[in-house]
RNA sequence: GCGCCUGUAGCUCAGAUGGAUAGAGCAUUAGCCUCCGGAGCUAAGGGUCGGGGGUUCGAACCCCUCCAGGCGCGCCA
């Protein structure tokens, strides 16, 4: 409501600007930094005073008489030097904001996932007139359904999943579920690197290691926690292979070589491996509330001839360049550049395979290796064409097997295409990547290499999404039995290391969560069925992960610790779950007494919200009301944290209110009806925000 | 060496696109259960926004410079 209300007043403050004075501007609007001084600030006029020469408050003065009434909003003041500050209709934006309540379809949501029922009353007993629906319109509703790509999780199938994997996945999904909310036709993908050097260590761990055949292996991919037993022998092969690098350099050519061409044990080993740790990962989000439409295969790729078909563009466009002397004698390079605008020298030239490159230039990209193999980046090149419907090919398309209860995922195939496998090769208008912050150059290359093929646009909509990494704090990797060096211990975190074997699981966190929160509603509810205590207990767990991994923006380093991950009070989720469930105690406290409860009477809203009394209701009202213009936000600024906020913000006003107002024996039969309606605004609106963050609120807890 | 990121309260972090008296949580201290659930609420203390220049009516935010820390620059991904 929010959002609709400061976007009619920007349009009429800039459409005024333009017609009165001639001037073109962008209209800033802030928040005011306190209630009193309205809900909507413009500092237009100090920028208007020093294009016009005049003062800014005499500027403010014009504008404030001069501006057509906005809807929604009763008065404009001039305050301060030259600010103009909007106030609201605070009985209209009751009724707006109801009613944008109440035509909310939980949307982020995906097929099949069920609707959460309990979200709130019908609406406000009085209507005046709908709030002016948004802009509908065919160029809305087209680009509404523009198809958006989201990236996420692509965890290397060869271990198990850990906490900085855990964020990758919530950032994506937490950005998948606010693009839907906001009505976006989003297809959520996760990349799966089945033919990777860390796939090969863990093949050789079990062929070269453990002697095993690709029988038994496959039998031990059907226990359960089988990326447990990976995440060792990982780090083992590594040690293994550090111990002779010589012999290691070879075994890893010969075992990557044979995945790749999908011949020999290695390749079945590997696909087995590949396969059965996906499977995992899939339960393990799938705990969280994150799930995929499709699982999109590294080995298709390869055998689908993506590549091939890039390789080609890329040499025919002379994007990439061969080289005859030097260190890189036998590749197939990207020229980097400082200004890399776009690649048109000697382009053409090189085509043919047969030119040089003089200057050894360190930050030149190999595309494809003297050995003839392409590098991770080619392939990525190739699959971001893809993404975008510019490769001309797509993909065999298959179920997945091995799916978490309930769900459906689909995979690239080698086999034959199931006809019924929906259309994920149709083009894309937008692309989300979420990859580590680490990786921010190799996402610039392979945009260069989208620019260089044409397609400036594509590299413009391919949005890295980039995170920083978790590390953990010293203590907490002391505690897990770490040794740290004295320099480390003196640092702030000690970065995990997949290779060492050495960080926190997400099953192992996930279950500790569980458990710390069990023990807690145990204790508060022994009353409530071990059932019901679980599924509490595990709302409670998720809610807290995922909420500690969203409240840190995407570059802050997350040194993790268990004491302020397992916490459960102040900015946490379950924080922001308890409002929720105490808003559901009043309501079934409510229904128990039996309290009747009376129509509003129109002016019932507006009277209560009035003036500085009212200021206290309304502060609650207004963040209810903002929920739009918190999604918003987060999506202008691709920022998941926002969302957390948003929610930590509501559920605190609203916790305020709470001990300021006893709603259930107010006597007032006007304001104790106001004063339920408004609790169950703000429960509706806290339940989507939460939603958002795929958090669930409990009945109790 | 080149490129990117970070530096805000004792600690962990917000302050998107330059705006009004720089905000939360944790920790500390003092209060609040005859009343809808205390995973809560109220209040207090705590700041040269790394230092120095500059642009601007206005800078935590933009520019320059210095300092400190991190990451990237591999025929790994």
């Amino acid at each position: 409501m929010y959002l609709e209300i400061t976007t009619k007043l920007r349009d009429a403050l800039a459409k005024h600007i333009r017609v009165k004075y001639g001037v073109q501007l962008h209209i800033v609007l802030e928040r005011p930094p306190k209630i009193e001084l309205g809900e909507a600030a413009s500092p237009v006029c100090f920028e208007l005073a020093k294009r016009l020469k005049k003062a800014p408050r005499q500027i403010a003065q014009e504008i404030q008489n001069g501006l057509p009434a906005v809807p929604g909003i009763t008065r404009l003041e001039v305050a301060g030097a030259g600010y103009l500050n909007a106030y609201f209709d605070r009985g209209v934006f009751w009724e707006a904001a109801w009613d944008e309540a109440a035509r909310a379809i939980p949307q982020g949501l995906k097929p099949g996932e069920v609707v959460p029922t309990d979200v709130g009353p019908k609406g406000p007993t009085t209507k005046r007139e709908a709030a002016a629906p948004a802009k509908t319109g065919k160029d809305r509703q087209k680009w509404l359904s523009h198809k958006i790509i989201v990236e996420h999780t692509s965890i290397n199938p060869n271990k198990a999943a850990h906490i900085g994997h855990v964020r990758n996945a919530v950032l994506g999904d937490t950005m998948a579920r606010t693009l839907r909310q906001a009505g976006r036709n989003v297809q959520v993908q996760n990349y799966i690197d089945n033919t990777g050097v860390q796939v090969a260590d863990v093949v050789i761990g079990f062929l070269h290691m453990e002697k095993r055949t690709p029988v038994t292996v496959k039998t031990l991919a059907m226990e359960p926690r089988f990326d447990y037993y990976c995440w060792d022998l990982y780090a083992k092969a590594t040690q293994f292979l550090a111990e002779d690098k010589e012999q290691a350099t070879k075994l890893r050519g010969e075992t990557l070589r044979a995945i790749e061409e999908g011949r020999g044990e290695e390749a079945e080993v590997g696909q087995v491996v590949a396969d059965a740790v996906v499977s995992c990962h899939l339960q393990t989000m799938a705990r969280l509330g994150i799930f995929y439409e499709l699982l999109a295969r590294e080995s298709e790729i390869l055998h689908s001839h993506f590549w091939d078909l890039a390789f080609a563009k890329l040499k025919d466009l002379g994007v990439i360049q061969f080289v005859r002397y030097g260190k890189m004698a036998g590749c197939w390079i990207m020229p980097w550049k400082e200004e890399n605008s776009g690649i048109n020298t000697a382009g053409t030239e090189s085509a043919e395979g047969t030119e040089t490159t003089e200057d050894e230039n360190t930050q030149d990209k190999i595309i494809v290796r003297s050995n003839g193999t392409v590098t991770y980046v080619g392939k990525d090149i190739a699959y971001q064409l893809w993404k975008f419907g510019l490769l001309g090919k797509d993909f065999h398309y298959a179920k997945w097997p091995n799916t978490p209860e309930g769900e459906e995922v689909w995979a690239t195939t080698s086999g034959a295409n199931d006809p019924k496998a929906p259309p994920f090769g149709a083009a894309a208008k937008t692309v989300y990547n979420v990859i580590d912050a680490r990786q921010a150059y190799l996402q610039d290359v392979v945009a260069q290499g989208l620019r260089g093929l044409g397609h400036a646009e594509a590299a413009e909509n391919s949005i890295h999404l980039s995170y920083e990494i978790v590390a953990l704090t010293p203590r907490c990797a002391a505690e897990m039995g770490y040794e740290l060096t004295p320099e480390e211990a003196k640092k702030p975190y000690v970065e995990v290391s997949g290779r060492k074997g050495f960080g926190v699981k997400a099953d192992d966190l996930i279950d500790q969560l569980e458990a710390a929160a069990h023990a807690e509603v145990q204790q508060r509810h022994a009353d409530m069925s071990v059932e019901e205590q679980k599924r509490t207990a595990h709302a409670i767990a998720v809610g807290a992960l995922r909420f500690f991994l969203l409240k840190f923006t995407r570059n802050a380093i997350i040194a993790f610790d268990f004491a302020d991950a397992l916490s459960f009070e102040g900015e946490t989720g379950p924080y922001c779950q308890y409002a929720v469930v105490r808003i559901r105690g009043i309501r079934r406290k409510g229904a128990e007494a039996g309290t009747t409860r009376v129509a509003m009477a129109p002016e019932t809203a507006q009277k209560l919200l009035a003036g500085g009394e009212g200021n206290g209701l309304w502060e609650v009202l207004l963040a209810a009301g903002s929920l739009d213009y918190a999604v918003d936000a987060t999506i202008g600024a691709r920022e998941p944290a926002f969302v957390a906020k948003y929610a930590f913000q509501l559920a605190q006003a609203f916790n305020n209110f709470y001990h300021k107002h006893h709603i259930l024996s107010e006597a007032d039969e006007q304001k104790h009806a106001f004063l339920l309606g408004l609790t169950e605004l703000v429960e509706t609106q806290l339940v989507r925000a939460l939603h958002l963050m795929g958090i669930d609120a409990p009945e109790k807890m």
